[in-house]
DNA sequence: CAAACCTATTGATTTCCATCAATCGAGACA
DNA sequence: TGTCTCGATTGATGGAAATCAATAGGTTTG
């Protein structure tokens, strides 16, 4: 019942990987509190305006940040994923609504001894800190990829992100001779939600790399990226994937912020 | 030649009121390691790529965040406005510039001495904690914004974030019988590109909200709000000045997030 | 005072995409 | 196996904005 999702063997569950680091005393208090919460597709883990009472963790699947408008649209503000922090440390309703994109497992701590341990625990600050910084940068990444007017632009910045961000989430990102296989795992309405357009778009933007021979298309949510460099320059950027920095993430690196120590 | 911009009247310079409720102790050092530089429209203050060497508190002026990208265009992630805190705290360079779009002052803190008093300052490093969340939330209400597909949507959103988040940084924003007047801080061309548009749309949008009687160009860079519900359903959001959270703004309250104690 | 310059604005045309509508394909289920 | 259903895809069309181009208004400069 327990161990289907989860890879529990020896070391920390998934999602907990971000704490590894802490001091044991931080660590044991931490377990105390925290309880493994599943959420199917499409159910709401925070309502939007609504106070949530505990901090989460992903543990497994994606879940989705969006805010709900009056004229029903809902756009999509980022994904979250193995590793990442949610929910409103030190007060506050949440503005925005967080819904599971996939099955998911959050580890929860409830907020307010998950507070009072942050304020005791340097360590424990200092990675909620250093998380918070990795998802300004992201948020604002996600700006510029937004930013790009056309529709297989943001399409193409979208793939790149997939590469980076999400190479060790899951099984998401996998080496191929080829290119990069890359498992798109929203669907194509969260898709277009997430990147500010409509599912049609998004299938004819996909197409439309596929006939320039940047991407193929294996399946309806597996691309695999023949031409990185030509995927780069669509989505206005550098070679994300230039050779050096290529070399930084064969060698192990990420290209999140660690921790000094 | 000093202090034309600044009121340092009796209490801090303005920027620093962030730090008012530190503990004297952090005070004095904070007070000792920092000094004051000033930028003129236009210029850098750190280049996209650099790993800056200060940690900086915006004092007057206005700066932006930007990306600059390959083909030419430089989309604009955010402003950065009086009390607003920049440059990266803990390792990496910045992935983007900030230049000042208007003439800026900054109150620089080196930024070795500064991580080290944030590790030894708790009281620090819930300011700076609280700034980053609050950071985000703008992000990402601003990522809501850039979500409507018209621009004039987009603009009506502008000018309500005006209202909101700049009501008390320089004279902004005004109360008049008829209304707020909201004074635009940045070119044409900047809000064009802070908006993902092009200043011709915005030019268009501006004379479209005033032919339909929400708004009023006074001037060019000076404009009346006159319908705020108008406003706000065209930005797809709830009415963001309705009467409670109106009259929450009008208590003394702003809607960042402030700390706990 | 006039010239030069920059910004904002207005106009005309083309491109891109949202939208409406129909088809296709894979999985669920009887 | 056949049908049902849902998601993805493809097609056709109208609308919004990018783009190109030109004018107006304000400020600086000589």
């Amino acid at each position: 019942m327990s161990g289907q999702h989860k890879t529990e063997s020896g070391g920390d569950p998934r999602g907990l990987s971000i704490f590894t680091d802490l001091h044991p005393a931080t660590r044991t208090e931490l377990d105390t509190m925290r309880r493994l919460v599943r959420y199917r597709v499409g159910q709401v883990v925070i309502h939007e305006g609504e106070e949530s009472d505990f901090v989460g963790i992903v543990a497994s699947g994606i879940l989705r940040m969006q805010k709900n408008l009056l004229d029903g649209r809902h756009p999509v503000v980022g994904l979250l994923v193995d590793g990442d922090i949610f929910g409103r440390v030190f007060d506050g309703a949440s503005e925005l609504a967080i819904e599971a994109a996939t099955d998911a497992e959050v580890i929860a701590f409830p907020r307010d001894p998950f507070e009072a341990l942050l304020r005791r625990s340097p360590d424990l600050d200092q990675v909620v800190l250093l998380n918070l910084l990795n998802e300004l940068d992201r948020a604002r990444e996600w700006m510029v990829i937004l930013s790009n007017k056309k529709v297989v632009n943001r399409v193409a910045g979208f793939l790149l992100v997939m590469c980076t961000r999400f190479v060790d989430v899951d099984h998401l990102v996998q080496n191929r001779q080829s290119g990069m296989e890359v498992k798109i795992p929203v669907s194509r309405l969260d898709l277009a939600h997430l990147l500010g357009t409509r599912p049609e778009s998004i299938s004819r933007a996909l197409h439309e790399l596929a006939d320039a021979g940047e991407i193929e298309i294996i399946a309806p949510d597996r691309i695999l990226i023949s031409d990185v460099g030509a995927l780069s320059t669509k989505a206005g950027e550098e070679d994300i994937l230039a050779p050096a920095t290529l070399k930084g993430l064969l060698a192990g690196r990420t290209l999140d912020r660690k921790r000094a120590d």
